[in-house]
DNA sequence: CGTAAATCCGGCAGATGCGCCGGATTTCGA
DNA sequence: TCGAAATCCGGCGCATCTGCCGGATTTACG
């Protein structure tokens, strides 16, 4: 908790958010995250990414300051399933502090304990972020701070550590070349789309939409064309992935 | 831009996320959002959101500051399908300056000219919100802030307005009453929806997954049962919106 | 120690999806 | 003024999905 008592101390979050726009390859991570710690007197960062490749079913992505020993020990122990700030972190929106999970689960009592072990500190907070595509992101912190400091880094840099963990993900986005082609669809095809998104059958949809089957059939059709889709399904996940069923033009 | 020139002005910020996780009906709103204009000295608020309420094809849920006049001039108008902050601001993930837009078209020209006319500031900025359940919204702020005042709010008060616009999405949505039952699929049956959701059909994922592909109608057919859905296409749908299909857990 | 849930397998009838054939008018921008 | 895209409509054959019938073992929890 130095250095930042000052309101100028600022300038330091407005260097790593330039910072994180100008990387150009992933080499540039690792010091970016140790002079956050720097900045911000933390003991360790993580982000954690899903989705953010373009495969399905890939392994999420990793950006740590943690020792490759704990990442090692986590994957073997596979600490993921019980993990809270993932398992419940990454299904919220506001941040969490870790003083909010169940210590009464042995699990996490353990996972906790042994990640102490491996110097990660004993507060922390995940953040949440998610994306526009599906993808979405966890970016834990971790501190070895008095009470008094873990309450007032809480309070006056939480803000900065939503936006670092946003332009962070926006960062790790980038380079990783996650373009979404955004296929246009008429309002129609949207519309037909977004019904079958919510169960209905095609004479379903045209009812609802005072149309003949036969023409909904249509535009599903070109809609699934415009979206390279092998079906309805894919469609629909991609449309809304690509958020376009959420109503508005 | 004045009382926050002390570093304490926080308790300003921390005050409203308080208020916002306070609010038990939508009648608080319009007090809160006027404090918030009295706060950091701003011109007019606006919260848009989409997808926040349960039914689809649901008109979105407005939020303003606004003179009535301009909203029924904005609908009469069908300003929304060519306003650059909903058409850009809503596919973006981080903040965007209304200085950004492009003032060479005609239409925005239009629009931003009619908006000062009716009571809204020179400047503006417009905050994405994602949430998890493919709901999202967008905080607008605008200014008649001078040139100097403004690039101060910017640099320093984004955070502020990150945050808020956070905490406002999460307290529409609780006010809202959208909760989303969180239906618990087994492994297989997540990894044979993921795949279907990517287009595959039963038989290729039976392929995949080196099942047979009657296990895989089997856990798909579960799988429906289990998130209420009338098809894979809506049970792709809902467990989308639920973050099920994000590998990892 | 029983119960529940997860992991697997087979078959069948009827509904639905899908792709491709054909046709039409209107609107809007180049 | 020409073309592209959006809005609509009908039919046909085959693939796939859906729901429901039956069976099995293993694991975990109280």
């Amino acid at each position: 908790m130095n250095r930042r008592d000052r309101y100028s101390g600022d300038l330091e979050l407005f260097e790593l958010l330039e910072k994180l726009g100008e990387l150009t390859d992933a080499t540039g991570i690792p010091e970016l995250l140790g002079r956050l710690l720097d900045i911000y007197g933390l003991k360790t960062v993580a982000y954690l990414g899903s989705g953010v490749t373009a495969q399905p079913g890939q392994s999420p992505y990793l950006a740590v300051t943690y020792s490759n020993e704990w990442v090692d020990h986590y994957k073997a122990q596979r600490f993921v399933d019980i993990d809270p700030t993932v398992q419940i972190g990454m299904r919220r929106m506001l941040p969490i502090d870790w003083d909010e999970f169940d210590r009464a689960d042995e699990d996490v009592r353990r996972l906790f304990g042994e990640a102490k072990e491996f110097g990660l500190g004993r507060r922390g907070i995940s953040l949440p972020v998610h994306g526009q595509h599906g993808d979405r992101a966890l970016v834990s912190i971790t501190s070895d701070a008095s009470d008094r400091d873990w309450r007032y880094l809480r309070l006056h840099y939480m803000r900065d550590f939503q936006m670092l963990a946003l332009h962070m993900h926006q960062a790790i986005l980038r380079l990783e070349g996650k373009t979404v082609e955004q296929a246009r669809l008429s309002p129609r095809e949207r519309e037909c789309l977004l019904w079958v998104a919510e169960g209905k059958t095609a004479w379903e949809t045209a009812v609802i939409l005072g149309l003949s089957e036969h023409t909904v059939r249509c535009y599903l059709e070109s809609a699934r064309h415009k979206l390279g889709a092998a079906n309805n399904t894919h469609a629909v996940n991609k449309a809304g992935k690509a958020s376009l069923l959420t109503q508005l033009p």
